[in-house]
DNA sequence: AATGAATGAGCCTTCATTCAT
DNA sequence: GATGAATGAAGGCTCATTCAT
């Protein structure tokens, strides 16, 4: 078994890998969200993309490992966000954080809910999932902290799990009328503020 | 009606039908349950269920009708627990509310997790999906306004999408450690107490 | 994980079973012996025999499965045959016993030459193959202590070798015209005559 | 013949074409003796020679051109040592001669043992393989007769088929361990050895 | 001319579903 | 009516071969 062969999952070294790549991901974000992991095939993939299935598994060796880039994409967005977020945080009010927060939430779901599935489900390694996971609730709880200085780890640890949850369910939302969306979101923010804004007074 | 007419062998068949049913339910609702819709093989649940696999197919002319049939199943179930909640809302205070919601939600998810999955992705039909989502919200708005009568229409409904949100997500919790899941679960409770009870307080 | 799936690989339970076993399997022997392990597709195989590819694999859950069921059937005819040659050793002379096995050779592996490659190459599980191998060099050990009463084990066991390295290679002959078929296989004997000859001469 | 007018560039890429046909052929044998044909990728013996896919492609249009070159190569180099044998084989014993075929044999074997399969199987066309096989034959019986002049060219031609089967199925010998191969190569000279001597005294 | 990238064709295997007993 | 067996259609993945730079 000579390792010695062509190494799979190569990194594009071309200009037209990268746009390739890209519309690859593309097209298994849309279609990993529409019908979940299982239910995507490889060629459909393909196809949307417009690629071969072969080229397809120059760059991603199997429909898992697309998965997990998928998933690490959407981590790296996610975190970033959010760690703007907490970087804003010392500056505003529960009612700010709530909304900003749920906002950041429902645009990040709507658009990429699978995610929300493939880290749920089969479609990544448990190992990634778990990473994302842990690293989606440090942020989050920093968030807090960041909020409510005197707030003590273990609760805001706690909180952010409780967030998580609105994060990961908010964006069934999306197949509402924008009317009704609206109204949805406003109720969200109204709730996660009570919630923020009563861990802030018992803090103090 | 000449009940003296039916023919005394049907009852016993049809009484085995129903049991037959009964166990290919069972075992369906934990197969999805344990690997998802797409990763549980017919073979598999009619090998679970003691029967054949063209026996099964007697009953559940597809795989989604079984899994439609598994929905409705628990969306009955579902039903019937939110309107007995419902039928006790009126003694209860929000915080009683609150918990009796949360613990409901839980136990439902974390034994019939999979219903989420079918209801939300494939395995059941679209319109199916939509009517069990819109009776479920039917019932959490009519709890919601036992609770507090003087709550409007438009608004109980608009509460009651954002408490299906808990609903669909917290089952999630069942991961993690007992302790942990007791956290979490009293977390959550805390938040829907204060998100009823804010409402309580600007209905009168 | 439940392992209470159907089990892959069943034996046949009905008459209709047995006769599609013997018919993958000689479609099986028969391309194999002609295009190698490798080169030749379950799809032809199945399609030579009559089945439906699926079907192919309810009986042979792998191609691999299916090579090693081919080599075990040969195995047990090959070693069958040996056995009764054995049998018959002790009332033959050197050159009865040349022709013997240089007949049984040549018949055994021109028309099942296939074994010779699965036993060689990929297509069957090393032990396997190994087992076979030294499953026939007992054998064919044995049958000459039979001929040759005093010869010792260590001799035997070496020109067992070397007899099984004919019995490997004569079934090339049979690409040959007719004519120079007899001719080979009578120089063979005489070649395998002298052999054993010289050591019964040797032994005593 | 204006050799004046070669330009001289050409030179130097001629050689280069030399040195990359033969980093080919050297990693195609290598592969293809450790993993045989079908197994070896074209990816694989691009990458071991340090060559590009498609550069391979400039120098054998198919893979099975590719074997085809290494099936000459090799046929080339036991028509040469045979010839050479046959040279020696005036002066020689028959057992000499026998130890010197068996040898020679199984050198030939242990290193490149692909090229009986390529010889016996695909990846060489059939008429590739009969001319290689014929050739082979005739040096093989050439040397006979050098070695017993008085031989029938029948006879020897016929003997020369058999000594082959002994050349093609050596190799498998290299699989034992060191002493037990010892014992085997001995053996097999020993029936070598009859065999000649027999002819021998027979011829004269 | 040399090479990284692209791909059509096909392989092994699986599974929902339908026959035939 | 129940059941073991059969199968068409597909799915993930690979590879010899050809493009395009």
């Amino acid at each position: 078994m000579s390792m010695a062969q062509v190494p799979k999952g190569q990194q594009p070294k071309r200009q037209r890998g990268h746009i390739r790549v890209a519309a690859i991901m593309k097209a298994g974000t849309e279609l990993f969200t529409e019908k979940g992991f299982e239910a995507t095939t490889m060629t459909e993939i393909a196809s949307r993309s417009g690629t071969a299935t072969a080229s397809l598994y120059r760059f991603f060796p199997t429909k898992e490992s697309l998965a997990e880039a998928l998933l690490v994409q959407f981590a790296r967005h996610a975190l970033d966000e959010l760690a703007e977020l907490a970087a804003r945080a010392p500056a505003m009010t529960p009612a700010d954080l709530a909304a900003a927060f749920v906002d950041f939430s429902f645009s990040l779901q709507s658009e990429r809910r699978f995610a929300v599935k493939l880290a749920e489900a089969g479609g990544a390694s448990e190992e990634q999932r778990n990473l994302l996971r842990a690293a989606m609730l440090d942020r989050v709880s920093k968030m807090l902290r960041e909020l409510i200085p005197s707030l003590p780890m273990a609760r805001s640890r706690a909180m952010a799990a409780v967030l998580m949850m609105i994060f990961r369910s908010i964006g069934g939302i999306g197949d509402q009328r924008p009317a009704a969306q609206r109204v949805l979101l406003a109720e969200t923010k109204e709730m996660v503020r009570l919630y923020l804004s009563a861990a802030a007074a018992a803090a103090n």
